[in-house]
This record gives structure tokens, C-alpha cells and sequence, in this order.
DNA sequence: AAAAAAGGCAACCGCCCCTAT
DNA sequence: CATAGGGGCGGTTGCCTTTTT
């Protein structure tokens, strides 16, 4: 029955963090590398629970973050993938690299949910269970568009290249000094230092052109835009299938191209943080999942898609899935 | 211009799973 | 085999910002 929490609380730090706690953080986990995170607050003097200086890392601090606006692909592959999988944010966001569980849950539930309860009510004026929505608008339209899709290579910053140079800064310049020192490079109090963090990265990102609060533009119906932008993702229906047509004949014959769309990322492998369970793990799942999806049995584009998710237990899953991703954009 | 409401997101909490002992 | 503890996950909270009235 659970277990009491990770760290004393008396003593422990919360809320937001600090630029000067990234750093410590952050160069704290450059020498050691991530995990043992037990240790983590002892050794480097944080006033955090462990817990929090894994989270803040894996959130946040991590290598390979993407931050920021999330692309037409990326809003399909979660709907799609939420569909499938319900809220398992951590096997949906293994399929997503550069993004956290967090972010995506996050997204989930402040856009897309939206998103998607506004197009069953233009489709529908007696809207059913969320699950069967998605799924429906995962899956129900043939729309070929594939505006935006390529989009999803565009470049972050990412925030740890900020930490990077925040550190670099901190090093160069003489470690305990003042902030005044530093004041090129850190800002005074977290809210402005995290602003300027996700400038950096919407900056980097600016030529992706996506603007996902498009709902400003008001009516009940979402925009021909952000429609088109979600629609944008159900072709992936049409590629599984041959994925998974050409996988049943002969394993791995659909390997081609090593491409990863933006180089999801070598720093998962070395630093041991695993963004989410890998796939292979969520097969004990899969009974839960077949369960909860009884409605869906009859859907056979989406049990061979379930199947394939599932059962298929390469370890470069997550880059195939990018690298069909990429191939929808093709169809 | 000010206040209220809504939106967005980082971080926390509690439970569960896995592994070392 | 049983147990304790670390790590991971999903749900939720609360603060800050933006939009609306």
C-alpha cells in the first residue's frame, strides 16, 4: 500500500526551481551521471527531495527536450497513441522522444482534449465517451493531408543547452560570486529565468510556424487549420498497416533510412534516464489495454496497430515509429 | 484600467513495480 | 521467500500569465 514519501519534508525544499539549483543539478549529474537519485540531494547539498531532482531533470533538465509548440505530427501521434494506450503517458511519450510524459500529459489535457471534444461536438451533437472520440478521430478520417508534417524535424534549443551555457557561465566566471557577475546569464528569480528558457527554445522553433493557441479565433468549430493539422495524423492508420503487413512476412525488411527526425537523441542512452517504460515492458500491459479497448476489438486497423505497438519488441521501436512517421508524409 | 475568469504548465503527491538484500 | 527501498508513473494542485468582462 504505497509507501511514505521518498525524503523527510522537514528541511525539503519546493516550488520552483532556481537557476543557481539547475545548475547544481545539472553539473552534479555531468560528473556522476543520472541515478541513485537518493544520493543526489545529499551530495550536491540541494534542499530537494530526490524525487524532485529526478523529475526536475527528466523534465526538464534533460538533454534532448523539446520544448515548446507541439507540431501538427506530434498532436496525431498523441491522439492517436492516446487512443490506443489510454493515459500511459510514459509509453506515449516513448514514442515521442524529445518530449516528456509530463509535457504530453500536460497537452493532452489542456489542448487536445479540447481539441477533441470540440470536433465530436461538430460531429456529432450527442457526444459518447471520450476514448471512442479520439479513437474515431484517430482513426475515422481519410483525409490524406499531410500539411505540417515535416515540421516535426524542426529544431528546439533545448534547455539543458541553456543550463550548458548557464554553466559555462557559472564556471568561467568566478564561481561564488554574485549574481551581479552573472547577470548576463542569470536572471534573478525563476519565473523570468524559466520565460527566458522557453524564449530560447520558441525562438529555435519559430520557423515551424505553428501556433497552437489557433483557438483564439473563436466559434464553436475549431479552425480548417487545426483541424487539417490533427487530421494530418490519420493516415498513420494506412502506414501501419504496412508496417506491419511487412513485418509479418519479414522481420525488420521495413528498416530503412536510420533516419531520426531530430536526432532523438544518443542522451538517452548514456545518461540511463529512461523518458518512459520501453515498449517491450508494456506488454504485461497489453491484457489491461485489450480490456479497456474492448470496444475498439472490432477496429481492425487498430488491433494490428495495437498488435504491432505491442508485440513487436525491437529495441529501435521508437525510431521506426519516427521513421514511418516521417514516411506518412509521403502518402 | 482594474478585476475576474480561464488557460497553461511546473511541480508535488501517493501509489505501484522492480530489485537488492 | 519476504521485506525494504529506490525509482517510475499518473493524477492533481497551485501559481503565474493571458484573456475577457
Amino acid at each position: 500500500m504505497g509507501r511514505p514519501p521518498c525524503c523527510d519534508k522537514v528541511g525539503i525544499k519546493k516550488g520552483p526551481w532556481t537557476p543557481e539549483e539547475d545548475i547544481i543539478l545539472v553539473s552534479y549529474i555531468q560528473q556522476h551521471g543520472a541515478g541513485n537519485w537518493r544520493s543526489v540531494p545529499t551530495n550536491t547539498g540541494l534542499l530537494r527531495c530526490s524525487k524532485s531532482c529526478r523529475l526536475r531533470w527528466t523534465n526538464y533538465l534533460r538533454p534532448g527536450i523539446k520544448r515548446g509548440n507541439f507540431t501538427p505530427h506530434e498532436e496525431g501521434m498523441i491522439i492517436h497513441l492516446q487512443a490506443l494506450l489510454g493515459n500511459k503517458w510514459a509509453a506515449i511519450a516513448s514514442y515521442l522522444p524529445q518530449r516528456t510524459d509530463n509535457d504530453i500529459k500536460n497537452y493532452w489535457n489542456t489542448h487536445l482534449k479540447k481539441k477533441l471534444n470540440k470536433f465530436q461536438s461538430a460531429l456529432d451533437p450527442h457526444p459518447s465517451i471520450e476514448r471512442k472520440s479520439s479513437l474515431e478521430f484517430a482513426s475515422t478520417s481519410s483525409s490524406t493531408s499531410a500539411v505540417g508534417l515535416n515540421q516535426a524535424s524542426s529544431t528546439y534549443a533545448s534547455s539543458t543547452e541553456n543550463i550548458s551555457r548557464l554553466l559555462q557561465g557559472w564556471m568561467r566566471s568566478s564561481p561564488k560570486t554574485t549574481n551581479d557577475n552573472n547577470s548576463s546569464l542569470l536572471l534573478k528569480d525563476t519565473s523570468q529565468y524559466q520565460k527566458w528558457d522557453q524564449n530560447t527554445s520558441l525562438d529555435a522553433d519559430s520557423s515551424a510556424g505553428y501556433k497552437p493557441k489557433a483557438e483564439q479565433e473563436g466559434g464553436n468549430l475549431i479552425s480548417h487549420e487545426e483541424f487539417e493539422s490533427i487530421l494530418s495524423f490519420a493516415n498513420i492508420n494506412n502506414v501501419v498497416w504496412d508496417k506491419s503487413t511487412c513485418e509479418s512476412t519479414s522481420k525488420g525488411a521495413c528498416q530503412d533510412s536510420g533516419n531520426d527526425d531530430d536526432g532523438d537523441d544518443d542522451d538517452d542512452g548514456d545518461d540511463k534516464v529512461n523518458v518512459a517504460m520501453a515498449p517491450e515492458n508494456y506488454k504485461k500491459q497489453k491484457v489491461d489495454h485489450h480490456n479497456n479497448n474492448n470496444n475498439n476489438k472490432n477496429n481492425q486497423p487498430l488491433s494490428f496497430l495495437e498488435k504491432w505497438l505491442f508485440d513487436e519488441s525491437s529495441s529501435g521501436q521508437a525510431e521506426e515509429m519516427n521513421q514511418m512517421m516521417e514516411l506518412s508524409s509521403v502518402f
